[in-house]
RNA sequence: GGUCGUAUCGUCUAAAGGUUAGGACACCAGGUUCUCAUCCUGGCAAUCCGGGUUCAAUUCCCGGUACGAUCACCA
């Protein structure tokens, strides 16, 4: 075992999304799992809006990432809307931090000015890749480089070139030979940071003490541990988590292949506790059979090194499933709130008790609210007869349209003699079945047909207990009357 | 091509030398006096290949194969 040297210390971990453009799925864990951990040791996560590519920025981008968050309900204790010990929080308004961290690097001689074009750069690595060799700066690295004036980028000189082996809490014990080791740029022409010297500096001055982040950065590591010795500073922990993979390929899902942003299943009517459910578990479990888990759980129990080392699918039918546990999970005055934007037009007049009433009924045939219309349309608004479906039905379409028009006559007048509580209906009903001597299968399939005209619904006793005696009434007589005028026609 | 990594049912995973290789999703069948769903019961289905180490390998080592990541003045 480690020495516990950073028991007393209080983590720190960070989300650091580049603005260009929504959160996608797949990119959701690398706020989640650190966020999950701040919370577990009683730690601040911090979120920092990496902006140094002007090219690639989007406006609007980081309202997108906070709006996204806010929903999952991923709180950040230091940020760029909030502020913090640390700020800014936004690399863009930091440059004065990189610059000075540059200059210790050039007064120790371990930084120099890039003399060469872009095309001369080029045309090395050109000359690499057909001598089948891996491009490197540092075979190129000139003698005697210029001052550095900030018009030409400013790269980093490798000290040391060596082998690296660091620990990583996903991936395990990692090394890399001096392949990996280059002179990368530092401070781009344009006089922003790159990514990979902007990171180090903010994580060592916000204090950071778990990276996490994507496997795309494994390559890169032994790079970064090279810059922290150069720098005299203590990386911190690091954690690589394998990619989430698209539905039908092996490959990274990434918004190429059609990877949705979170908030796509916002609208779609996944709960957030469902999606936080089932990204965690998407390469990660606690060793025991559960499947679903709360956020406290997850915060409780979650650990970096009962990650899964290698890519997982992102498999929808899964993520149905979990959003169906959690919808029957929730009360109905909870699960009323989150449907709020869900229902049929339909349903604006209804009032919020009746609303209740169906949302009971429906609770547990919700796969997503969005389903709410589909299921719950024929409560709100009279159905159009569809006698097709009565022909189409196996035990229907065995007796004579006399017969049925019969049968719903009878019907139609036990209804209106019975009390209107489901377990009166239900009284009812079973009496209908001796009276008439018709099978379930027939009878309430008629019934149900005549006051839904829906391929499914719930219970019969319930849907003609919620719709009420007079718009009972009415759809009986109108499946009479139709199906009367359909005879002659 | 170089570097680095991964490999258990179709999918997500458990088993960190000894299990009839377990669970979940999906699928199939049955049950819950109609349908759809829920719920319950049952079923189908896996250790990439080849060597080693060991009394014993899914597990450790080596080699193959497959797959992935990366080699930017992007992050």
């Amino acid at each position: 075992m480690m020495p516990e040297k950073t028991q007393s210390k209080t983590i720190r971990t960070r989300f650091a999304p580049s603005p260009t453009g929504y959160i996608h799925i797949g990119n959701v864990r690398s706020a989640l799992f650190p966020w999950l951990l701040a919370r577990q040791q009683n730690g601040k996560f911090i979120l920092r809006i990496e902006d140094t590519d002007q090219a690639r920025f989007v406006e609007g981008a980081t309202e997108l990432v906070i709006n996204t968050l806010g929903w999952l309900g991923i709180a950040w204790d230091e940020g760029p809307d909030i502020g913090g010990d640390f700020g800014p929080y936004t690399q863009t308004e930091r440059k004065d931090h990189y610059l000075k961290w540059a200059q210790k690097l050039i007064d120790k001689g371990l930084a120099y000015a890039d003399p060469y074009t872009v095309d001369e750069v080029e045309a090395f690595r050109t000359e690499a890749k057909n001598n089948k060799k891996a491009f490197l700066y540092r075979d190129y690295r000139p003698e005697n480089p210029p001052t550095w004036d900030g018009t030409k980028p400013l790269r980093f000189k490798v000290p040391e070139i060596k082998r690296y082996s660091w620990h990583d809490e996903v991936m395990g014990d990692l090394s890399a030979g001096p392949e990996a080791l280059d002179d990368f740029i530092l401070i781009k022409s344009d006089g922003l940071p790159t990514y990979n010297f902007a990171h180090i500096v903010d994580d060592a001055e916000m204090d950071i003490t778990h990276i996490i982040r994507g496997l795309e950065y494994i390559p890169s590591i032994p790079k970064y541990l090279s810059l922290y010795e150069a720098l005299e500073l203590q990386p911190p922990i690091m954690a690589c988590l394998p990619h989430i993979l698209a539905p039908d390929g092996k490959k990274k899902l990434g918004k190429r292949d059609g990877a949705k942003s979170v908030d796509e299943y916002r609208t779609e009517g996944i709960l957030p506790e469902a999606l936080i459910n089932f990204l965690a578990s998407l390469g990660w479990n606690d060793g025991t059979e559960q499947e679903i888990f709360t956020v406290d759980e997850l915060i409780e129990k979650f650990s970096l090194n009962r990650v899964q080392r290698s890519g997982a699918r992102f498999d929808e039918q899964r993520l149905s499933w979990m959003n169906g546990q959690w919808i029957r999970k929730l009360t109905i005055d909870d699960l009323f709130e989150r449907v709020r934007n869900f229902w049929p037009e339909s349903a604006e007049q209804a009032s919020d008790e009746f609303k209740k009433q169906v949302l009971v009924l429906v609770q547990d045939r919700l796969k997503t609210l969005a389903e709410l219309p589909l299921l719950t349309s024929y409560f709100f608004t009279e159905p159009t007869p569809d006698w097709q479906m009565i022909n189409d039905n196996k035990q229907l379409s065995k007796l004579s349209r006399d017969e049925i028009i019969s049968l719903l006559k009878t019907a139609q007048s036990a209804l209106l003699a019975s009390e209107y509580d489901a377990e009166s209906l239900q009284a009812t009903l079973n009496t209908l079945l001796e009276t008439t001597g018709q099978k379930p299968g027939i009878l309430f399939s008629l019934i149900r047909f005549a006051i839904s005209w829906a391929p499914f619904s719930p219970a019969l006793n319930d849907t003609i207990s919620i719709i009420g005696s007079t718009k009972v009434q009415a759809r009986l007589q109108l499946a009479i009357d139709t199906g009367l005028k359909e005879q002659t026609e």
